[in-house]
DNA sequence: GTGAAAGCGCTAACAA
DNA sequence: TTGTTAGCGCTTTCAC
């Protein structure tokens, strides 16, 4: 490739000009070349090569309307996930789909409550073709804005507003976190367990009502007692290990809704000399790279794909975005499998 | 702002039209307005009001040639550092800093090899008017791709083949980190220790050698059989210590290149039944967050402002794109300060 | 200070 | 199959 003296790439009517041909048929080749005969598209082709031509992304955003940017959007109480390994893996299947569909990721990083007017703006100033959201909490505004921008999005997570899984017109792409806790919750139950206690996430945020709805499936009739609430942190799960020790010196599991959490709490049982899985067993959730693996024993987990769910979200808007494919506008949702990772801690 | 009916949004013809202007001076008002007699400027943007105008960005680009995005390239081996505090902190300061001037970031994250062509292309392409790109190896292409492209840069860490700190053409951020370093060891110094260890980080990576460079500067004579090498991770400093350790039962103090290996090293120091700081002073590197605080004991360390070098980076970038300013086209680099967090380690 | 007009580089009808 | 032509929406001389 030809260095570019700056400020004057070569333009379409150039390539044209050197290959004998119109600017239309140029632009043909240059767009695929459907439609034209072989030995203009290798002229063309040449042209190219020898110029070391790329097309002008504005000139050709203008008139197709289309950007080939995508915005992926990260609210402000979410901001800290950057330094989730969860985050990172999700972005990465994010970016990798993208990346496979000539598309850019423009990332929009929310740092407070200031910023919504910006991104409205943003968005309707048709700079991206679509976007990709994190599951919010309840009353956050973005979702207004995104659909009031009319910009077509896919949710990372279940969003709050939609009442059930599956539900609404809202696409959104989650793991089946209630699958996956009915799933762990049974299992500690096939082990004989009796009294398994919950420590659930935050009530904000679906993915932990959605757990915790699933612990509930298995054991209807579930003793409030044996549910805590932690913050997803590997402290506030020690924390709510020590209450339910407090309250329910009897139990006998404990099904923690993420691996952090899981390890504070196997911190605090260990503390108190109370062995794992011996006389308590002990499930988390996600099989988080560097947690799970790496505790004391190990971290029997439900695993859910975290970087195919970036995929995912990505195909689904890329889908939907492309006026050929028979799609409707909205594609549906989808709710990605979990499996349970059987370790040493149940 | 009123709603948009899809894929007909206002055009500054209509905004001109609707307060009886010429569009000329509709775009003067929307870009400052500097030139244009108030009562038009105020009919102008009462019409942009109504109509809930925005520009259009494609066809500003076309003629202005700035795009108003800058790219942030993560190469490869980097990619984990998505789950790095360190590297959320940055982007997050990138990303405010670009904001604040209405600039858009536009990730580029390559997944392997192949993806160099891509990003060649990209940037040839002039999709962004500059990029931000991070530390590299030894023998990375990615700077030779970067320089072919013509695309101004400035790196995040000085690139290992810049000969010394300042040196060169090619602008960068980074923290004086062998500044930081002489801190550490010399701080050890006159508490009275007299067998300093270091733990130093990979060779290939200038923020390490810079740091065995000012440990070096304070112990020109220092024993060889004082320094082992980590891979800045937790584990790999509990290894470097037991080497340490077996190497030279007789050290009384160790200088870790970063807190995660400090931490490690302290792990093992606590195994081994050595009191810290009371047999062995322990001084990290960074000041990590959610690390340095929460060892026990907390970590002495040199702290430096990973936030405020993304956001240095961004406005270097910025002012060398800034044709206006008097500044060069290449920025200088900058080094940012460091400073010694006294706690309870050392 | 304001307007008229010429493009920026490209794609997409429409003709040929 | 190929070329001609008309814009996409904006900024920016250049006259007035």
């Amino acid at each position: 490739m030809p260095e570019q003296s700056p400020g004057s790439r070569p333009t379409l009517e150039a390539v044209a000009a050197r290959a004998g041909v119109s600017r239309a048929t140029a632009s043909r080749v240059v767009n695929g070349g459907a439609g034209v005969r072989q030995p203009l598209v290798d002229k063309v082709l040449r042209a190219v090569d020898e110029l070391g031509y790329v097309p002008n992304h504005a000139a050709r955003t203008l008139v197709t309307r289309r950007t080939g940017a995508v915005a992926v959007i990260i609210a402000e109480p979410e901001i800290r996930i950057f330094s989730d390994p969860f985050f990172s893996q999700q972005i990465r299947g994010i970016s990798k789909e993208l990346t496979a569909h000539d598309t850019q990721l423009v990332l929009l990083l929310l740092e407070g409550p200031g910023d919504f007017g910006r991104i409205a703006r943003y968005l309707a100033g048709g700079h991206v073709d679509g976007a990709l959201a994190f599951s919010l909490h309840i009353d956050d505004p973005l979702p207004a804005i995104i659909r009031r921008s009319g910009t077509p999005t896919v949710y990372g997570g279940r969003p709050s507003w939609t009442s059930a899984p599956g539900d609404q017109g809202v696409p959104y792409v989650d793991a089946d976190n209630r699958g996956g806790a009915r799933a762990a919750v049974q299992y500690l139950r096939d082990l004989g367990r009796e009294r398994i206690a919950h420590i659930a996430g935050p009530p904000d945020q679906t993915s932990s009502t959605d757990r915790l709805d699933g612990y509930r499936d298995v054991l209807l009739d579930a003793d409030p007692s044996l549910i805590t609430e932690g913050e997803f942190t590997v402290d506030s799960g020690a924390r709510a290990m020590r209450e339910l020790l407090d309250r329910r010196p009897d139990l006998d599991a404990v099904f923690a809704a993420n691996d952090l959490m899981a390890s504070g709490a196997l911190r605090v049982l260990r503390e108190r000399g109370i062995s794992v899985p011996g006389e308590v067993a002990l499930v988390g959730f996600d099989d988080m790279e560097s947690i799970a693996e790496d505790t004391d024993p190990p971290l029997t987990t439900i695993r859910q794909d975290v970087e195919g769910q970036g995929r995912l979200m990505a195909r689904l808007l890329l889908r939907g975005l492309d006026k050929d494919s028979a799609e409707a506008r909205s594609p549906a949702s989808v709710i990605t499998p979990t499996t349970l990772v059987r370790r040493a801690s149940a």
